[in-house]
DNA sequence: GATATCCTTATGTATAAACATTACGAGTGG
DNA sequence: CCACTCGTAATGTTTATACATAAGGATATC
């Protein structure tokens, strides 16, 4: 999955999944043909119809398979193609690239969010939120900055929480688990603040990465991440599919 | 969730999975503690075990729970952070935003492969490949650039396919499942040919994606996409996790 | 006290059996 | 010919049971 999506599958219906993978990318089933039931599969396999069901889910998770009751499971017309980040917390990202880790909190205060902001987050115009601006480096060089809006009414224990000293990425990692997410990349020209802090140029294109998350109490923080200039951000592994 | 990276889930095990999820984000149950077993769990919510195991395994899948056996379940010290996303066909994309899908390839033709690409692919430097690039519109106006290389060694079909008229994306997602995929994003100023193609002005920030698809004969394809400045990439859904 | 060994426990996986649910497609009645 | 009904086939989900496997912890050995 991009790995695989779920948790770690069985020896047996692991097999029966790599059979039919392999048959579908060998086209011997072809996209939009219908394959044999999970009974007969059962037979053919010599496995339980349960077992022959987890391995034929777990396909139709990747999207390669299109299964409805009755009508039985056919090979995906376009196979969906997924794609899993997983996405580190900055200091191992840093210290695995085997640099030293270090961060500055370059601005921190309470501040009524902007108009965008609250649109994203889903909050009302004006609302007061934790506005804080922070760079880490790797063996002290920019790698990246983030611009980062805390809510505290989402995750109370955050009032007493000193972001001058701590990490806020870890501290939020540790303490105020999400429920929801949504993550964006997008390009943006690097623009005075961006290229000071960066150290880069005016007008250099920043990799931009904006994450917000919600629990139960609603938005807990949404982030502009600006990547050093020529960094990736990418998979490892990626389920299968098409293209 | 996110789409939860698995197919769909059952009522009941859902049900235990949402229920162990609410326990976690309201700190009922701390990052790194221990969790009843699944045995107690399976009496707590009157399933059975296998039941239980399902729900877990999902969150396990996830992130949000660390799994081991003889040493049970506890909540994970950094939830993993996962993202899915989900790569739709161009034409899909244009047309979903309410805009005529059209496309132009610019040039295609047997190249050797540069370095760079040699080794992203994992082929030797000069392998002959086809070559193009196309541009794609949304009303008429560029949507997204792609430079791409495609192997006819792991897709032979694809010597009969005619790119100058087929849509090179529509063609591989239906003729060419793939095994295993790599992707990544990152930021460049746009160059003089970009600015051209996708009528803009050089040195605009532009976001690229680079997607690189293998099947057991080897690379499918490799693709450099450049989209349109001011578009974002991103996911709808997201597993939970921290920060 | 350090190390090796075994027992026990919690999870991992597979199976058979049963019932739920959906919707295809045939059959019925208008 | 159309609309509606209903039987039925395929997947969806849960359960009970059984055995496999990893590893914590106690015990035994040196």
């Amino acid at each position: 999955m991009i790995d695989k999506p779920a948790g770690s599958t069985s020896p047996k219906a692991q097999h029966i999944a790599s059979e039919v993978r392999r048959r579908i990318v060998e086209h011997e089933w072809r996209q939009g043909e219908r394959i044999p039931d999970e009974a007969d599969l059962a037979i053919e396999f010599d496995a339980a119809r349960a077992t022959v069901n987890k391995a034929l889910q777990l396909l139709a998770g990747e999207g390669l398979l299109d299964r409805r009751r009755r009508a039985g499971t056919r090979v995906a017309i376009d196979p969906v193609r997924k794609a899993t980040f997983t996405i580190s917390i900055v200091r191992e990202q840093v210290e695995q690239a085997g640099m030293a880790y270090s961060h500055r909190v370059f601005a921190q205060r309470k501040s009524p969010i902007p108009d965008d902001i609250a649109a994203r987050v889903g909050l009302p115009p004006g609302e007061v939120l934790v506005h804080m601006r922070a760079v880490h480096y790797g063996d002290g060089l920019p790698f990246q900055l983030e611009d980062r809006w805390l809510n505290p009414r989402a995750a109370p224990e955050l009032e007493k929480a000193d972001f001058w000293q701590l990490n806020a990425n870890e501290w939020l990692v540790r303490n105020a688990p999400y429920l929801r997410a949504e993550l964006a990349f997008s390009a943006e020209n690097a623009n005075r603040r961006d290229a000071r802090l960066l150290r880069t140029q005016l007008g250099q294109a920043l990799l931009i990465m904006h994450r917000t998350t919600w629990n139960d109490l609603g938005p807990i923080t949404t982030v502009r991440v600006a990547f050093q200039p020529g960094h990736f951000v990418g998979t490892e592994k990626t389920t299968a599919g098409g293209d």
